[in-house]
DNA sequence: TTGTATGCGTTATCAA
DNA sequence: TTGATAACGCATACAA
């Protein structure tokens, strides 16, 4: 007594008058099968609509051809460019014939993230991408869970750990450009509105930030920086902080648009101008900076490579080709400067 | 010889010294189980850290506990509100137990839809939630394939269609709300920055505006639309336009919040301001609107709840509770407009 | 209350 | 080149 609605390959089987394992044989093709036998199993798979039942294949080969994308909130994904490098994973990933698993993770304890590996590996991932931001204490589980018991684990943009596969884009780089940038424009006081503190992205931008200034022979003082939340409106407070404290700013460095975006509100509801009494760049280079009034200096980052380089890595883990290339590797992404009129001196 | 790493119910059962079924019985609670066995079972889950396999599972069991979602691009995610859609989506989702997997179409002629609807069949889904936006011909493919042969499915944000199941935000609705308060502010030749043509919501927002213009005894002129394609670039071209063929426009609707931003752009580069000579309403109430210079008046979507209502729906029809509930249903969300400096006549 | 046996839809091993 | 047959890990009807 069959139960299910779709055919089977046993049904294909009958139909072709052959066994399943040669049905099976034509469609993995690894092994020969005569033409004449070959055409009749293939009429018969046409004719029946049938589609293999990837679960049971899985089952028995030990590879679902699914890989897991484990982010925290969605929001996430919409602010910081989680999405392009979504864009990434789901290309190669498609490329490499592998569908995807979303899961969302709740509490950061070790607790909660044994929770989550454990319905991922239930659901017998071949490998995981781990696309969550790291704050403080957000990655402290990977040294207290046996990180062997789950399946080949890459890490997206968190701080790079020997011990880890990691792909990661250079955010110190990334800020130092933009703030080295604004100082050859002649600024002499660059504030910086920073991301929530404990984040890393958050610090490196700062260390950039610092670095830039440093270099430039200026002194990175406290009174010049400000954090936010990556949102707009906490960088309307921001940069009402900053020009509270330090009226005589002539630069602002943001560490994302988003926050820049709430920054140019400040500003130009205090009566100062962008660029000519104040020069801004922001970090991301989201597809709205260009129509900031006026267009936002910003940093880029191809977080789309990133995606296609973290599957790439992955594949290699899953698939290993080499005893050589068994190391953790940690990949390291350039971002560039893109410069617009918030950063240009009239 | 065993290849897994991890342990199965048998070596649960093994350790226990008890049957597989009894270890089947304490997971799933399914039938009776006697104390001491029981605690004897639950020290051996413990002990070798045992997590079901859900691919066997749901093979014998016919119920995946999996929902597939199918999206277009990536980038409709982050322009269009898909992404607070899917937050809904996964919230639900969750405390129903199921897990998530994502699939890109890349055409949308009614084979390339097959070859998709066939890869979820093969990863035996328990249901579809098709978030893909509707423009021309995108759902075409509704009529040609059969549904029956697929999980069951529901649409978002598609035109109601009384044979399927859909869940949908007024849009008609919205942007007549938008245009009757801009009208009520006394702008008289209010334009339309419309979406791409073909595209439903386009098109819905454009009935929108058409509507509340004859309301208020305007004349919906083609002279006072121009069309962008969702993203700020477009809406600053679109807004040049407009202004060049009618100078004397007093207020601008945008068919959405990133145009509206484009569209700021060039109001402001070509020497006007908002509100004072031009009022301003968007669509979407992005979490940025509010930091727009000035704050844009907008209209508001629940999202999230589309995407709860829609796996509520979706968990109905994989459980069907009454034979009485299994007409298509059509759900309708209302918007609601977020009135901001843009629009408020100083 | 528990154990045994069968089947879910594949792939893989071994003969033929 | 092909056909039986045995797993894969679990759920369930049936027997005990």
């Amino acid at each position: 007594m069959k139960k299910t609605q779709s055919a089977s390959i046993h049904d294909v089987a009958r139909q072709a008058g052959v066994s399943t394992g040669t049905v099976s044989n034509v469609l993995s093709g690894k092994r020969p099968v005569a033409p004449a036998t070959r055409a009749r199993v293939e009429a018969a798979i046409e004719a029946l609509r049938y589609q293999p039942n990837l679960l049971a294949s899985a089952l028995v080969s030990q590879r679902s051809r699914v890989l897991s994308i484990v982010v925290s909130e969605l929001r996430d994904l919409g602010y910081y460019g989680y999405l392009s490098a979504l864009e990434g994973i789901q290309h190669r990933a498609n490329e490499l014939g592998y569908s995807l698993m979303l899961h969302f993770v709740r509490s950061t304890d070790p607790e909660g993230i044994r929770r989550l590996l454990d319905t991922v590996n239930g659901r017998k991932s071949d490998g995981i991408l781990w696309a969550i931001h790291e704050s403080s204490g957000s990655h402290r589980w990977v040294d207290q869970i046996a990180l062997s018991a789950y399946p080949p684990m890459v890490f997206l943009n968190m701080h790079p750990n020997p011990a880890l596969d990691v792909v990661t884009v250079n955010n110190v780089g990334g800020a130092k450009l933009a703030v080295a940038h604004l100082a050859a424009q002649g600024a002499k006081r660059i504030g910086l509105v920073a991301g929530p503190e404990g984040w890393w992205e958050s610090e490196m931008r700062r260390q950039g930030w610092q670095a830039a200034l440093l270099e430039a022979g200026l002194e990175p003082a406290a009174s010049l920086t400000a954090a936010g939340d990556w949102s707009a409106e906490s960088g309307k407070i921001a940069m009402r902080q900053l020009l509270a404290n330090r009226p005589e700013l002539d630069a602002v460095f943001c560490s994302n648009d988003i926050m820049a975006l709430g920054a140019l509100h400040t500003i130009v509801s205090l009566g100062r101008t962008v660029p000519h009494q104040i020069l801004l760049a922001g970090f991301d280079d989201t597809p709205e900076a260009s129509s900031f009034c006026p267009a936002l200096t910003s940093v880029r980052q191809d977080l789309t490579g990133l995606g296609e380089a973290a599957v790439n890595l992955l594949q290699e883990r899953i698939y290993p080709q080499d005893e050589t290339g068994s190391q953790p590797r940690q990949i390291l992404i350039e971002p560039e400067l893109v410069i617009r009129d918030s950063s240009r001196r009239g």
